[in-house]
DNA sequence: CATGAATGAGTCTTCATTCAT
DNA sequence: GATGAATGAAGACTCATTCAT
């Protein structure tokens, strides 16, 4: 590979990048080649020699910002080995997203539910599958999930269910952080999250209230 | 009398019905008003004679949405009286909203949080501002939760931040209905989300294993 | 005649005079059918009863104000006998113009003018052809010079010249009192005018220093 | 070294003048954005890389225009010394701009003055001022003929409103050429207006025939 | 007759993409 | 390779004209 390969897949990255940023904080649909051209600080012909239609950086964008999510998750999923630990590692993966990643950034998930839902280009299916990356996350929470029950730490719950269920708070917790940063207290709500979640599953002595 | 007043009204929800489905189907953003024109059966112009510009049609259009919505809300919590039976409330008119709105229509959401995320539009702010929303939202469920607790039902959570967790399940589980209908079945997740809830904010008999 | 038919003429009367006034006053190619008609205190759909279209009732109302204008001209020029008082008729014309008329209702000139010098509009040659109206008004005057020239009253200048000069100088008033009503004392200027015109052209006891 | 730069300012400089060329044959309210592009010979995009509106075409032709006119008098009015030569240099700068421009482009005048009288545009306020520039001509002419007056060589008249009157022959000898350029011999009048303007306000040694 | 709701051709303006330098 | 000037397809909006009531 010659030098002047690294630096083309560098200066990619590099666009990617500022792509990524203008994206995430204008919307997909509002941002303007010019502008991304801007952010990345080179021509707006330019981008065309590493990307060939402004729908290719957006996939290579999402592609990116969900490459990036996931490896927060894989990372702290690594070090978890109970399941109460695998469950907390991924309510601390989104502590740490919201950390790592500006603030703007993290908008950029808004703009992945939208294609997801609508799949205006199906081209970008390919790149990424919501649907698809939806249904192996509640997999992955289920082994989980699954894992606690056997062990005889979380009660016999639809393990399916429950495991979208959890999914869905950290998905809302983050639409409410997005809308305002101010109204989430990250650190307490995990920690709530967590204890409310393991209480809502855990074995019970006496059946409830309920 | 006036039966012009009327067909002009009549006319006016017709064709912000049309816009809404349309809107919602394909996307506040991508969304043209030729389509909506189509949608609605009439000439792209007629649209100008109801409304003044296609972001009047937006804010219209989330308004109608949103009152929908809170409709449903509204008459299902009208009806419960104790704690528990307003959490199932909101829990339920979620399913009702699955059932009584289309799909397609239901995607608006999408486009609400991306407004209300990125205020890309100042004006709609007036109409409605989704940060005000979701603040008065967290709200009403914190002052049932806060009954419950004094009724002891419920044990001493941190109000608002339950309060939040709570809503966003039922908003992560409309996420991945929207993504994919067939991956949610919705009276079991509804169940269950009551139940594990529940369980997860019960008064407990002894400080559990967590 | 029945008296419907004259309701009808006396209706398009009507029409013709608003949409006069309000071509006038925004400018014929800014007004909109739907203000003429709402100056007319009418449907927008009725001026299409009178008018087949907009460039008609331009038409009439170019020709209506001509007509006005050369009635004027006309009264004042009746009662004149000698070269000298119908110079002071034309001049008069002007003034009583600008008594009779509204300062917005004498815009239209400028539209009158726009039309002659572009022919935008071939058809309206057929109701007034300004190239021609301009070359009888100087025929007009020519005609009242000449005679002048022969009762020895003013000296023998190019006739046809001197008639274009006259008729330029109240012209060119008009602009400016149109421009800015203030600045042109109407009285003072029309008297001023006739002395420096009359002295212009009038017969001189010796060749003066020029 | 700025060769971009320059390029970029003849470049504009070519849009302008085309578009002054077609706004002045067509008229300002009808030319097309099209046409405009097409006169010079460029696609319409290209357009609003050096305008940013229709709007700001017509104030840079305008004011483009207004310029070319004074750069006309100024240079007459220049070698001029008695008031006498400065009369005559500004019925020959009338003679030389409808020498030197061609008879369509000064068609500009009537939106000119079209502009000025309805003001329908507030922001060409800033750019020019009709009603000020106005002014300032009969303020010009009025130095002149107070100075001759001076010098005792025409009479004690009504300077400001004479200075009026002047101007006002040129202005209106231009619509007449405007209207059929056959129909005015323009030296003939030039000189003939020169005379009897000379003629009309000269010293009399008795108080004539009037 | 009178009306004004409906219409779509026509206009300005934007912006992703191309390509000559 | 990098650039940004040029482009025209596409989209929001206007308005003269039509026509059903």
């Amino acid at each position: 590979m010659s030098p002047k390969r690294v630096d083309k897949e560098v200066r990619k990255k590099e666009i990617l990048h500022a792509a990524m940023h203008a994206m995430a904080r204008k919307g997909v649909n509002v941002i303007k080649i010019d502008q991304i051209a801007a952010a990345a600080g080179i021509g707006k012909g330019t981008i065309y020699e590493y990307f060939s239609s402004k729908e290719e950086i957006f996939g290579a964008a999402m592609a990116q910002f969900l490459e990036k999510i996931e490896n927060i998750q894989a990372k702290k999923l690594f070090r978890a080995t109970t399941p109460q630990e695998k469950i907390k590692a991924i309510i601390d993966s989104w502590v740490e997203a919201t950390n790592t990643m500006a603030h703007d950034d993290l908008k950029l998930l808004i703009d992945l539910w939208a294609e997801g839902i609508r799949q205006s280009n199906p081209e970008l299916k390919k790149i990424f599958d919501m649907k698809k990356i939806y249904y192996e996350y509640r997999e992955i929470v289920s082994a989980i999930i699954r894992d606690g029950i056997n062990a005889g730490v979380f009660r016999d719950v639809e393990v399916e269910v429950v495991s979208g269920i959890f999914l869905a708070s950290v998905d809302g917790l983050m639409i409410q952080w997005l809308l305002d940063k101010e109204s989430v207290d990250i650190r307490k709500t995990a920690n709530t999250l967590y204890d409310t979640f393991m209480q809502g599953i855990a074995l019970q002595r006496e059946s409830g209230n309920l």
